[in-house]
RNA sequence: GCCGGUGUGGCGCAGCUGGUAGCGCAGGCGAUUUGUAAUCGUCAGGUCGUCGGUUCGAGUCCGACCACCGGCUCCA
């Protein structure tokens, strides 16, 4: 008896019937039957062992797929617990799904006790053992009850079981909990050892297909993200398909940290937070004050040329502006706590709309003076919690680059629109051109009216749609008073930041009962726009960073050009050199020829200067330059020195010349 | 806030089972005057995160706290 399958090319081909899909890799090659892990039959996922049937469309999957990989992870976080249950009999294991680059798997052990460093190692080694024993996988199907009964010591694998079969999860998030549970039944998966999991599946036939990975750290994690159920201890581990994809993985990390703003800040000598004054509070050095002051400059200078104008307003305020804001009631734990001043009580402000609203309301406006644009760079605390807080992206003093636009309701969409090409154009400047957007929508715990959530959002699509920019919709993770857009860049590696927000608020224009008078003479509420570009000056000065590994562009860069002489006497030419770079606002800086040039022309190379120019006798004679560029190998030499300055002058300021906004 | 880890001169690190701290870089000084990623010598610098405890004796052991790192939760 023979059937026929449709392989991934088209083609056919007569199998004999029974005929399992390893079989069918093992008839087309060694190769593939050697590589594959799993297969799509007929579009759904399966394992090798899956017996074809007629007309199949077959299509075998690899382990150097993005799919085969997360096979090969999935199998190695099953076999990740079953080293764990094996260590720590009555050990209770909740989920274990793969995740980029790797997988992880939660338990509880029991007793109470915890994972520490040193019990990676022991588990790492019983996972080869494991995975050397070549143990098989094979799946079993069994009702609900039957379920219920072979997980009766599994409170998580069985809440899991009773969850999903009463009301299967949908959203993407949870999808992990829908493991192993269909309509009615569920499938396990045994190892030839006895250990059974509950899992969809596909896995790889047996633990000798695993093998390169590595158990990465150890960490608590609430079981399905609840602060307030068990937390449970999460392994982390990262698997691939192949010793040398492991390495590469391994070398992607470290490259990674060596951008890490933390250490770049601190190498180049631009920021740290002094303990004596807390967490979360940066202090900058003379030369990361100077690149955060260039942005700050620039920023200003691009928003009033966009028709906003600036405002400043002070960083605390009374009890009652942040009762009327509606802060106190719904964002007080984010706050910093109180002070009490002749009988007030000051809070430093988490935000800057309120006191952008006071600037509005200080005397009536007119529909002529809409859409009105205020812009702050001022700095907001925030009672972060102690663990969240990451470098200068996550702090709890920073500085947003906020606006508040207040705008006629029929303004609305054509300001929207207007911004999002504002803030794409600004982030474009600093180098960064990979954006997304993600459009978060009225969340569970909100305030206002259907409609007005409804407008909101739709003008917020609208100018989503026109930027061109592409997007997805985060369903309920709009702010509480507001619909909003998130814009994420990536950087140079490829990751993902969040930074820009743009939200329409629906609330403060009541509560502080803002108007406007139209040109039918009649008092109406105001839209109104809330909107930081950069998030805060802090975070995107780190993302800065790391997008740019610390070399960041010239005008940027705090020193660029350092002027080294060969020989002290050629310090007089040095000086004229460094003086007409001066002329020409060029910041400058002097290595003097007290050290062997090689030992200069590294210091200045370390320290990511963007020019660094060599002066000696032939310069002397010949009014030139040698020019060492950052990232070049090849110095070049005898460049004249007015030739050097044309050259860097279009490099000093951010936007190409020539281009303009809108 | 929760789980795990770390905390030794400005930076990067060493310091075994407890016996009063070392190295490299950076820094000061002196010599060297050098054509493209580390010149030589010399000097100085640490109450080992903080506080408390155990001990004859603590950088090493215990506890609390602080800060940082990796996660979880959170992120107006």
């Amino acid at each position: 008896m023979e059937i026929s399958v449709v392989l991934a090319d088209g083609s056919e081909r007569k199998v004999p019937s029974g005929f399992t899909v390893f079989q069918l890799a093992a008839a087309i090659g060694k190769r593939l039957s050697e590589d594959s892990v799993a297969a799509k039959v007929n579009g759904i996922l399966r394992d090798l062992a899956f017996v074809l049937k007629d007309g199949d469309h077959v299509e075998i999957v690899t382990r150097n797929t993005e799919q085969g990989r997360e096979i090969l992870r999935h199998s190695t976080s099953h076999v990740l617990a079953q080293a764990v249950t094996d260590l720590w009999p009555g050990t209770r294991y909740a989920i274990g799904p793969p995740i980029a680059d790797g997988f992880y798997y939660d338990f509880e052990l029991p007793g109470g006790r915890h994972f520490t460093d040193e019990d990676l190692a022991r588990i790492e080694s019983r996972m080869r053992e494991i995975i050397n024993e070549g143990q098989t996988f094979s799946r079993s199907e069994y009702s609900i009850a039957q379920g219920m009964e072979l997980f009766a010591d599994q409170p998580y694998k069985r809440e899991i079981i009773e969850t999903v079969a009463n009301d299967r999860i949908e959203s993407d998030e949870d999808e992990e909990l829908n493991e192993g549970v269909g309509e009615g039944s569920i499938s396990v998966y045994r190892n030839s050892s006895g250990f059974v999991d509950l899992c969809r599946g596909p896995h790889v036939p047996t633990t000798a297909k695993l093998g390169s990975f590595k158990l990465m750290r150890v960490a608590g994690a609430y079981w399905r993200g609840n602060e307030k159920r068990p937390q449970l201890q999460r392994i982390y581990g990262t698997a691939w398909e192949s010793d040398k994809a492991l390495k590469e993985h391994l070398v992607r990390l470290e490259e990674a940290e060596k951008r890490d703003h933390r250490k770049i800040g601190l190498e180049l000598d631009l920021f740290h937070f002094p303990p004596e004054i807390g967490g979360g509070l940066p202090v900058f050095h003379p030369r990361g004050a100077l690149i955060r002051q260039i942005m700050e400059d620039y920023s200003k200078k691009e928003h009033r040329k966009a028709g906003y104008q600036l405002a400043w307003t002070p960083h605390i305020a009374k009890s009652t502006l942040f009762e009327i804001s509606g802060h106190l009631a719904w964002y007080k734990s984010g706050m910093y706590p109180p002070m009490e001043m002749e009988g007030a009580t000051y809070y430093p402000k988490p935000m800057n709309c309120p006191m952008h609203i006071l600037i509005y309301k200080s005397r009536s406006r007119s529909y002529k003076e809409l859409p009105l644009r205020l812009f702050e760079i001022g700095t907001v605390y925030r009672f972060e919690r102690s663990g969240v807080l990451h470098g200068l992206a996550r702090v709890r003093g920073l500085t947003q680059d906020d606006s508040h636009i207040f705008c006629a309701p029929n303004q609305l969409a054509v300001e929207l629109s207007r911004l999002l090409r504002f803030i794409i154009s600004i982030l474009k400047t600093f180098g960064l051109s990979e954006f997304e957007a993600e459009l978060a929508t009225r969340p569970e715990k909100s305030v206002g009216e259907d409609f007005e959530w409804e407008h909101a959002t739709a003008a917020l699509e609208h100018a989503l749609k026109e930027s061109g920019i592409t997007y997805k919709i985060a369903h309920g993770e709009g702010a509480f008073y507001a619909p909003k857009i998130d814009v994420h860049l990536k950087d140079a590696i490829g990751r993902r930041w969040q930074v820009s927000t743009l939200q329409v608020d629906l609330q403060m224009p009541q509560r502080f009962d803002m108007e406007f008078v139209d040109s039918d003479n009649t008092r109406k509420r105001p839209y109104m726009i809330h909107r930081a570009l950069f998030g805060s000056v802090e975070r995107f000065f780190a993302i800065l960073l790391e997008h740019y590994a610390g070399a960041l562009p010239v005008w940027l860069s705090p020193v660029q050009v350092s002027v080294l002489p060969v020989r002290d006497d050629h310090g007089d030419y040095a000086q004229h050199v460094l003086k007409e770079l001066e002329k020409s606002d060029v910041r400058v800086d002097y290595m003097a020829a007290d050290e062997p040039l090689g030992s200069r022309i590294r210091k200045a190379k370390m320290e990511k200067v963007p020019y660094v120019l060599v002066v000696g006798d032939t310069d002397v004679a010949s009014g030139t330059v040698g020019v060492n560029e950052r990232g070049s190998k090849n110095p070049e030499r005898d460049l004249p020195l007015s030739q050097f300055i044309t050259r860097l002058v279009p490099e000093l300021s951010g936007r190409p010349l020539g281009e303009s906004l809108d």
